[in-house]
DNA sequence: TTGTCATGCAAGTCAACGCTTGCCTATGGT
DNA sequence: ACCATAGGCAAGCGTTGACTTGCATGACAA
């Protein structure tokens, strides 16, 4: 559902666990916690990163396969690009001179 | 800010409102009110719809023109454009074929 | 098996959000 | 002047949301 991206989207956090899954894929709970208190200085529970990502999840726009004890988390891209356009009106196409 | 933009778009009622600036632009505080109870069934008070409308207009998606006792409210998409390709990777292009 | 590591589940707290209610300002018509 | 219309301000209420704390589960190593 639209609804639960644009809800996801909301959270500055969780736009930032996109921000590290868009630069590379394959993350882990902890990877993501480490990175996130490293780079933005942000000192979150591992819980709490947990359930953002359980937020990002259902909304679709992450995608997790379990390997063993770990669990990997995917970007996806998807119900981001056709979220926008239903108040894009239709303008001036290609290049902006 | 983006987050204003992401904060703005995170309610339902607020992405309807855009929907009828899309839809023509121009609208009347009380033209959106009649409007979202009509087509949507949303039965809101008016000031539940002119709170709606300053945080749309704080994040930049709605600017508004006061002309004698009315005011005009217009759509303004540019602060949607810049903001989802943050996390779209180049991928292919244009055709998906 | 025992211990550790990566993760999951559940309850509880506190602030932010959406909405209402009541009153106030100002413009325009008669 | 009077009154109706279009909108604004502010306090209050109920719900949702983000975060924490504590305990439980499953996988791998010694």
């Amino acid at each position: 559902m639209a609804e639960d991206v644009f809800k996801a989207l909301a959270d500055p956090t969780r736009r930032r666990i996109l921000d590290e899954l868009v630069e590379r894929d394959g993350r882990t709970l902890f990877e993501i916690c480490a990175r996130l208190a490293a780079e933005h200085g942000l000192g979150l529970s591992r819980q709490a990163i947990s359930q953002h990502l359980a937020v990002l999840e259902s909304a679709g726009l992450v995608v997790s396969r379990r390997q063993g004890r770990y669990k990997f988390h995917d970007l996806n891209t998807e119900p981001l690009e056709h979220i926008v356009t239903r108040w894009l009106r239709p303008g001036p196409p290609e290049g902006t001179p």
